[in-house]
DNA sequence: GGGGGACGCTATGCGAGACATAGTATGCCG
DNA sequence: CGGCATACTATGTCTCGCATAGCGTCCCCC
């Protein structure tokens, strides 16, 4: 369910950091953790987040190692130091963000109600469309 | 006190689309109300706001009128009809995003507090340097 | 037993838009 | 009178989401 590619720009990296802060993930588990944590809202397909994590390696935000004990090999990502701290900055400017379009009168006090996310979810253009990245319908 | 790219990519149209909804402004009182309105955080240049304005009115959002009654023309911005509606949906896509940032722990429930956002735009990368596009120091 | 979808990943190119650089013009204040 | 503010236009660079295409194979169900 498509998010605004340039909504997207700007929170689907720093969404996949904040993940990783917990424990670390492989991709395909990131795929399924966007989608189930923010209700579909930051949902992405493959094609969207390997790029994404081949880029935030190449940055040395994070760092990926191979695990081919199961049928099927995954390679896992953990932030790395230098990961931690952009994730931290970019934290803040997400809340001055808010922040502003708060003031601006675009974001309200918006309480953490996941039927309200699912209202404005259902607000998104194209929203039910099947997009062809491996999305689940 | 730039922002993010990527992040003003998701912020900047919206912001300008919400300050016409009021009433038309004019370019460089655009520039200036971002930078009043939202304590710096969504500041942008001229060489950002006016091709941002060209793109929306290219799309049909905005519609302009030149107003050469003072010392110096002035191009009058106003939001169209499609722009209200365009202006109703990427609203509630960032409320969902906000939302999403929120449940993934990124953004909190923050009270519309202009000094804890000033504290924000503080902590964006690169603050205190002024960039070369016109902004103020 | 085999087919198809799920699982898990890689490669590459296109298009959109922020913003830098460069420019023009001139009003106005010290 | 000079410099900064005011007000705008033109163009090119850079970044990255995501589409398209692909490989490999596990596993479930008919």
């Amino acid at each position: 369910m498509p998010l605004d590619r340039e909504l997207m720009r700007g929170a689907g990296p720093v969404a996949v950091l904040k993940l990783l802060e917990r424990r670390e993930m492989y991709g395909y588990e990131l795929v399924e953790a966007l989608e189930q944590r923010t209700d579909g809202v930051l949902a992405m397909g493959q094609s969207t987040l390997y790029p994404m994590l081949y880029n935030l390696e190449g940055k040395g935000l994070v760092a990926s190692r191979w695990d081919d004990s199961g049928p099927r090999g995954r390679k896992y990502y953990r932030l790395t130091g230098t990961g931690k701290r952009r994730l931290a900055a970019d934290t803040a400017q997400w809340n001055a963000v808010t922040g502003a379009m708060r003031q601006l009168g675009i974001v309200g006090r918006l309480a953490a109600d996941p039927a309200r996310a699912l209202e404005y979810r259902l607000a998104i253009p194209t929203a039910g469309l099947a997009p062809s990245n491996g999305l689940r319908p």
